[in-house]
DNA sequence: GCCGTTTTCGGCCCGACTGTTTTCAGTCG
């Protein structure tokens, strides 16, 4: 994969050209840092993009023209950039890794290496110890401590945190502050509201009277490692878990204006505060205001995006993916709730590798509302989460029928999650698959195949007819597996052919499909489920990061199976 | 360097906090 290559050449070129005294550089370096986030935040290898289409394919994508297209075939075809290399001479420096340190961005690295000749962390480090750093004109004693502080930050960060670790911790501080006394509302924002599978911080908006107690109380709370900003509206500081959280303390009129800017992502409120210029109002964390500095807006988010002639999406869609449009349009689709879905297709017991028992897992999910779920316990290739042969299966599936007779309040449905083998086979029979409701077909081993064959595999799986959901399909791992190597688009042709349905795995490490996959594969009019992929009954409770992943790929209700109630479901099964 | 129902040229989002400054540049989100 290219594109974390490119990207952090891309933002090298940004940083180095920020060192040009030449003011019309500005707008240069805001390119090709535009370009930097658009090829790092995509999810396809811009190699194969330019495979399919050169240069205009990749002069299709946001904040890519003409020059920084051209760099990036070089790269392709040579490895090498001839522009990164020109600049590079001139500046011989590990920006990359130097400008992650807090507080010290491109001027601050270039400045410590014309002065210590300082080129990389390491270098940094034996200056910082040294004491060198106060020395310096423009730093101070106050500097290299911060300094000191961001190394140690940054050798013990692991970059983003998964959603799954992120919004309890958020719940947990919010909650606080609620109790607390001193605040009225509370509600957390950013990325972490927009459901981001992982997530780069933490921000809490409050609203208060008085913000200094607030920020007293949120900087004393155990959660809270050190202090990095204090200022009465905006406190930052490092938390234990090894995020950064930030806390805003605004007035209750501009909650709406300060709610809507952390939480769109950049380019979102960029393109909002584009469109309040040519309405010729200002757009602020503030409010909305008219030339005369008059407030139009700013209770409430609806009021601005009101004002501005849209409607108000849903907080997962603010990533200026097309949502500005239709919410011009007043063409807004409502999206899936997790008060919608009304049973589960992928739980496992402790016939195969679960915690819990059948009777048990069945007792949770009604608990949670629930009115049906699948089990689908493991086949016998998974040797390691205890899968069953066709003969254990058909034990299984027996007590399985049984206890359908005599479970109240709640429908059980007989599956399994069925190994789609090296050959695309199944490795059950057909007569175990028959006796079953719906199955799960799903990858565990051979996940380094290549592209062609893998793409083979699938759609051979596929085609036996026996494959109803297609479970966490890229078997990435967030922050720790890639996904598989698959020309998705001709399996979700296959899918639509085959009526295979798109399983969204809710577990904070999977969320597989990912949201830019939903995206795509919604366009072939596929199907989803949202499964919890529950292996004990506390983790039915995961369904919301489904929901949130679901919804950030703009899905609606009739898109999701688990909408169904359970004659719909039993019905589209048979089909 | 990118982009376009305000433009193919002339724009390009906005504010808080900090340290080292005597009025602001650098950094961050």
């Amino acid at each position: 994969m290219y594109n974390q290559r490119i990207a952090v050449l891309f933002y090298e070129i940004a940083d180095m050209l920020t060192l040009d005294k030449n003011a019309d550089r500005k707008f240069e370096v805001l390119a090709y840092r535009k370009a930097a986030q658009t090829i790092e935040s995509l999810q396809e290898d811009v190699a194969d993009l330019y495979k399919k289409g050169g240069l205009a394919e990749l002069m299709e994508l946001p904040g890519i023209g003409k020059s920084t297209a051209g760099a990036i075939e070089e790269f392709i075809k040579t490895g090498k950039m001839a522009k990164y290399d020109d600049l590079k001479k001139r500046y011989p420096i590990d920006f990359t890794n130097l400008t992650k340190i807090q507080g010290i961005g491109a001027k601050s690295v270039f400045r410590l290496y014309e002065s210590l000749g300082v080129k990389n962390v390491a270098d940094l480090k034996k200056a910082v110890e040294k004491h060198r750093i106060r020395e310096l004109e423009g730093f101070g004693a106050k500097s290299e401590e911060e300094i000191s502080k961001g190394i140690a930050q940054f050798e013990a960060s692991k970059g983003r945190m998964l959603l799954g670790t992120a919004l309890p911790e958020a719940e947990t501080i919010a909650k606080k502050l609620q109790k607390s006394g001193l605040v009225e509302k509370v509600i957390i924002s950013g990325s972490t509201r927009r459901m981001k599978e992982t997530v780069g911080d933490l921000d809490i908006l409050v609203t208060a009277k008085k913000s200094e107690p607030v920020m007293e109380f949120f900087t004393k709370l155990p959660e809270v490692e050190r202090i990095i900003v204090a200022g009465p509206t905006k406190t930052t500081v490092l938390l234990g878990i090894g995020l950064t959280c930030d806390v805003r303390v605004v007035e209750d009129k501009s909650f709406g204006a300060a709610l809507q800017y952390f939480t769109g992502n950049k380019d979102h409120n960029v393109k909002l505060r584009e469109i309040a210029i040519r309405k010729g109002y200002k757009l602020n964390e503030y409010g909305l205001f008219d030339r005369k500095g008059k407030s139009v807006a700013g209770r409430t988010e609806e009021e601005i995006y009101e004002a501005l002639g849209m409607d108000t999406m849903p907080p997962e869609m603010r990533e200026d993916h097309g949502e500005i449009d239709i919410a011009t349009a007043h063409n807004l689709p409502k999206l899936v709730q997790i008060e919608d879905i009304k049973g589960d297709f992928h739980v496992h017991t402790n016939h195969s590798d679960g915690d819990n028992t059948i009777a048990e897992m069945a007792d949770a999910a009604r608990r949670l509302g629930r009115s049906y779920i699948g089990i689908s316990d493991h086949s016998k290739s998974e040797r390691i989460a205890n899968g069953m042969d066709d003969k254990q299966f058909a034990k299984h599936l027996d007590e399985l029928e049984r206890f359908q007779e005599k479970a109240e309040g709640i429908k059980i449905l007989k599956s399994a999650e069925i190994d789609i083998l090296k050959d695309g086979s199944l490795d059950l029979s057909d007569k175990t698959m028959d006796r079953m409701d719906y199955t799960l077909g799903s990858i565990h081993t051979s996940l380094s195949m290549g592209r062609e064959e893998m793409t083979k595999r699938i759609i051979k799986a596929f085609e036996t007819g026996y494959v109803s959901i297609w479970a966490h399909p890229t078997d990435r791992l967030i922050n720790g597996r890639a996904p598989i190597n698959v020309d998705l688009e001709k399996v979700f042709e296959s899918a639509k052919d085959n009526n295979v349905v798109m399983e969204i795995d809710a577990l904070p490490e999977r969320l597989d499909l990912s949201d830019e996959n939903i995206f795509k594969a919604r366009k072939y009019g596929l199907k989803f489920s949202i499964d919890t992929d529950s292996h004990s009954i506390s983790n039915f409770e995961l369904l919301r990061y489904g929901i949130g992943t679901a919804r950030r790929g703009w899905l609606t209700k009739s898109d999701v199976i688990n909408t169904l109630g359970y004659d719909q479901v039993v019905k589209f099964f048979k089909k």
